[in-house]
DNA sequence: TTGTATGCGTTATCAC
DNA sequence: GTGATAACGCATACAA
């Protein structure tokens, strides 16, 4: 393999000029640029990637915090990731955390020895043990931590809620039960205020004891959905806070013998691609998860440049999804 | 930050011992190791991972080469690759190729640069550009290279299959249509096999016209059932390939006014997370998929450290879950 | 604009 | 078993 030393030796400068020629090359004359780069080519010079890391103290990657990779939106959001990484000409190292503290420390310590230049954030956390010190290039991502300055690419969830419960009440329902997220997680927090605000404008009272909690897994749906049904008067509608959820609930509505939509009108959120094929269809909210990803790479590639971001706080536009599992109330 | 060199001056000995106390601990006695460590503990020193790197030409970490990431099958492999790779002391690179070569191979790459020790493939291509020159520890996972001695992780395709098919058949299905993956595909040609195994075996002929090729996806699901529909005597089951594009087949059916399996039985592959709760919940095949990536990395860390492997082509068992898409042939 | 010289922090070679 | 020291390949401060 060629080092820089063949290439200057080649080409009849310095290594310094050759290193130049690499990163600086508006300080460089065309004339000396032109005999470095017929060097490069004639040798098949590859900067060593390692030497450079370690000389500049930057390893050219980043690292993705994700609670769960196995979640279908999550690994969209990740697929957006990774490509425009790719075109800026980052790398991706997978954080996958699982939930546990422990392991999202370990990661983020990989930006403390510059094994990662940044973090993407896309559960609700600050990765760091001092929580009130951030201490590396960071972009929070879907989840976000509130209460804190953190750069953020976001749904506006409140709207989104708002909107889906405003359908809902369209179509007649009043008594609506609420399958949502771990109460900590901010979207969890956001899409119940869209709810309220929407039940508060048409009139209705809002029934805090119509809110059952899951864990965004489909089996945390059935069961939801099972405590619901024993509610009385047995609410008409059920709003879910993410499509495996309700993708439980239809499950269940159907084990005892109920109709989607004719007994109960069920609603998702997020569009998955399992949301369309459901029997039925479900009504959700789509939200645009390659381009959290490809988002949230940019701005933390500008933060990591330290250019000023125009917009700190990042809003991504949802869209309503009408399809068969929601009904008129009865 | 410490460097080894203020541990080395506080513990009185010399750097290389420093050094050699934590890479070669055997090579130091007990009590200078005592020592060093003390002088470890006290300065907080943490060795430069990319100094490190740089001086061995290693970086600790693998790329793990994906056609999508978000494929729910391969997320999960992938999630068993991310953990036993944490347990091992490596980081993953996250390889998404898209199926594109090009991307392959500048991911492939890495492990030239030292920026990556090793490669899990979950694709069945050879990820060089010389194609018959393997120039870097690679481990194939899942869908698996033909006429290589690539080291290699799948699940026995061909009995599962046959499982499946005498599966149906027992149910009284001889007119049984085939839903493929792409027939480049080894797994495709594998699963085929068995299929046709399972067929000969209980006397049924095996016509090449009852199959019908997809791309793994819902949409592709949906498209060949309806071919399948349309052909004269209509079969009586579908043996998919994978979950997504039976899920996409029964929805088809359905959507024509086909009962499932009164009308047709449908099967699938993989056993993902949705399968028990479609309508009806599918009869597939269970794969581990998480044991997928640990064993594969497990594997390559084996064969980043040139030690033996003791099995080169592991096979890991399947698992036939009976549901209710499957019924008696009317 | 270009060259010289130095150092980044570690590991490994070789004496002792 | 331990220490002194070279070397890894590159980027940069400073001198020219």
């Amino acid at each position: 393999m060629a080092t820089i030393r063949d290439v200057s030796k080649l080409a009849g400068v310095s290594v310094a000029t050759v290193s130049r020629t690499l990163s600086h090359p508006d300080k460089v004359t065309e004339k000396t640029r032109k005999k470095v780069h017929a060097a490069i080519e004639e040798t098949d010079y590859k900067p060593d990637v390692l030497a450079r890391n370690f000389r500049t103290r930057r390893s050219s990657s980043i690292v993705v915090l994700v609670p769960d990779i196995a979640n279908p939106f999550f690994s969209r959001v990740i697929r957006g990731i990774e490509k425009q990484a790719q075109i800026l000409g980052y790398s991706v190292l997978l954080g996958d955390t699982q939930g546990m503290r422990e392991r999202e420390i370990t990661y983020t310590k990989m930006v403390n020895t510059s094994q990662a230049d940044g973090i993407i954030q896309l559960d609700s956390h600050i990765p760091f043990e001092d929580q009130n010190k951030i201490t590396a290039p960071i972009v929070n991502a879907c989840d976000c931590v509130r209460g804190t300055d953190l750069p953020s690419v976001q749904l506006d969830n409140i709207s989104a809620a708002e909107d889906m419960t405003d359908h809902l009440i369209s179509l007649g329902h009043k008594n609506i039960a609420v399958i949502s997220g771990p109460e900590e997680h901010s979207i969890t927090n956001d899409r119940l205020s869209g709810h309220i605000k929407a039940m508060e404008k048409a009139g209705i009272h809002f029934d805090t004891s119509k809110v059952t909690y899951g864990d965004y897994s489909i089996q945390s749906g059935v069961e939801a959905a099972e405590k619901i049904f024993n509610m009385f008067p047995r609410p008409s509608a059920i709003f879910c806070m993410n499509d495996e959820m309700a993708i439980g609930a239809i499950h269940r509505a159907k084990q005892i013998g109920f109709s989607v939509p004719d007994d109960i009108s069920i609603t998702g959120f997020d569009n998955i691609s399992f949301a369309e094929f459901c029997d039925p269809p479900l009504t959700t909210i789509s939200q645009p998860a390659e381009e959290f990803g490809t988002t949230a790479m940019t701005m933390l590639y500008k933060v990591m440049r330290e250019e000023e971001l125009k917009q700190k706080y990042k809003l991504l536009p949802f869209e309503l999804i009408t399809r068969q599992s929601t009904g008129p109330a009865k």
